[in-house]
RNA sequence: GCGGGCGUAGUGUAGCCUGGUUCAACACGCCUCCCUGUCACGGAGGAGAUCACGGGUUCAAAUCCCGUCGCCCGCGCCA
């Protein structure tokens, strides 16, 4: 007989059926005892004799044949897809078996750090699954949106030559007798690329040794990064991401019933210094000469944005040349500061992005002025040497995505196996406490 | 790197401020028994923690002090 899916149940009733899954409780009622069967698609009441179940507990996995019967009206269960049927289970074959769990798997109330720890038992709690399943459907937004605008999808190369932005840290590796990095961004790589396909983008991990442990740091995480040639003006990149962010959240809001964030017709787009003159006129905190927004003022900024415009998504532009990358196109009416932005959501900035520049002169004068060698860069430079039309894109953080429209209160917790400074899987201080490189 | 906080059964917490009949409580889980309609079933009983580790103060420490380690949060840096 061959296996149907627990939400196919329904359509089976009255018919002999086989299904499998993990035991997700047990009520045992002496001799009648239910089980709730789960299998990726739902979860299933099955109903037997005591002689069928014995031992049989949480996470075993299980084959069952049956007959699907209809509820009696009073014993529906409205809080489950199947809840109008139930399997009485005629036999039963044990295709595993499980240990005892450390904790309560079906209400979830760990710490952060043991929910880690046991992160492959962890991920079969319903909330922790659907996080996931929600992370997919953004990763697949992205891909479909861009898909759709003639972008062309690369894979981009994890191992890289040198510290290629500057700026993050990057992860040192042995590359046989030579030194080479993780990489810190497919930047370059898309940039090189829009030479020859346009429009590009990658869905791709990326790596950065920042020694931050906090709530929205991650040293390994999701890039979904997008480049694109020909532009007319630096808005049309925060016009793509705007068309990206709207297919992004009306596609989850059809799937899954989670509150997406609310989002104004079209995005405000202020100013970083403006932004920081609203601030301080709102709470008399002046960070008005500061070439970054605080994590505190990013949050106020949004909080005026939800306020004035109905919108918990915003812009900030024109970010000091100084605080920017050395490819970074500065605004010709100031030079200061340039064509880049951030999009903050709930708080939080998602994405990063900006026009680049396509000038190969312009480029390498400014790789020297950010104490680099255009030696270093000459793979890269050929791009421009031979001629590169006005370009840039942006990148947006899935974790943070996931982070901020769920309101995970830790970004660790959007990530399938989160990678931090203390942790590769297993906590870093008890796997190899005598491998600790003191720096 | 800096600052603040926490570390009590398998898990999550209470007790700590105001040291002493609490050598430790509660919930979930676990073990035994009862239960044919529950759906995080219910009922009865039971086991499980020398209160992170080391040192100190005290007649007496989970409780106060110091150190170590681990963890969390914020800042810095960064995305």
């Amino acid at each position: 007989m061959e296996r149907i899916l627990i939400s196919e149940t329904i359509k089976y009733i009255g018919q002999k059926v086989k299904v499998s899954g993990w035991v997700n409780s047990r009520r045992d009622h002496g001799k009648i005892v239910f089980l709730d069967l789960r299998d990726r698609t739902g979860i299933l009441q099955i109903v037997c004799v005591p002689d069928l179940v014995k031992e049989i507990n949480e996470e075993w996995v299980l084959e069952i044949e049956g007959v699907v019967q209809e509820r009696p009206a009073k014993m529906i269960n409205p809080e489950i897809e199947t809840g109008k049927v139930e399997l009485s289970a005629e036999n039963i074959k044990i295709l595993a078996k499980a240990e005892t769990l450390p904790f309560d798997l079906r209400d979830l109330k760990v710490t952060l750090p043991t929910l880690l720890d046991y992160r492959p038992l962890t991920l079969r709690n319903e909330k922790i699954n659907d996080i996931f399943k929600i992370k997919e459907q953004i990763i697949r937004s992205f891909r479909k949106t861009l898909e759709d605008l003639g972008f062309y999808e690369f894979q981009s190369p994890i191992i890289t030559p040198t510290n290629a932005e500057g700026g993050a840290e990057v992860f040192h590796i042995n590359y046989y007798d030579y030194n080479a990095y993780l990489a810190q961004s497919p930047q370059l790589y898309k940039q090189i690329l829009v030479g020859a396909f346009e429009k590009v983008f990658t869905v791709t991990n990326i790596f950065r040794a920042e020694p931050s442990m906090t709530t929205r740091h991650l040293s390994e995480y999701i890039s979904l990064d997008a480049e694109m040639g020909f532009i007319n003006s630096w808005e049309d990149l925060m016009d793509t991401c705007e068309i990206i962010i709207k297919n992004i959240f009306s596609d989850l809001q059809i799937k899954f019933k989670t509150s997406i964030p609310q989002i104004s017709d079209k995005i405000p787009r202020i100013k970083m210094r403006e932004a920081q003159q609203i601030i301080f006129e709102r709470t008399k905190r002046d960070n008005r000469k500061e070439i970054d927004l605080e994590p505190e003022d990013e949050k106020e900024i949004c909080n005026f944005a939800k306020e004035k415009y109905g919108s918990e998504l915003i812009f900030i532009t024109h970010y000091p040349t100084k605080k920017r990358p050395f490819y970074t196109f500065t605004d010709p009416a100031d030079e200061d500061y340039t064509l880049s932005f951030d999009l903050l959501c709930r708080g939080l900035e998602i994405t990063t992005g900006g026009q680049r520049i396509n000038d190969y002169g312009k480029l390498v004068s400014n790789i020297k002025k950010w104490g680099n060698k255009p030696e270093d860069f000459e793979f890269y430079l050929q791009t421009f040497k031979y001629g590169m039309p006005p370009e840039g894109g942006f990148a947006f953080g899935a974790e943070r995505i996931v982070k901020q429209i769920l309101g995970l209160e830790n970004v660790r917790e959007a990530s399938l196996f989160p990678r931090d400074m203390e942790r590769v899987d297993q906590r870093l201080s008890l796997l190899q406490p005598k491998k600790k490189i003191k720096r």
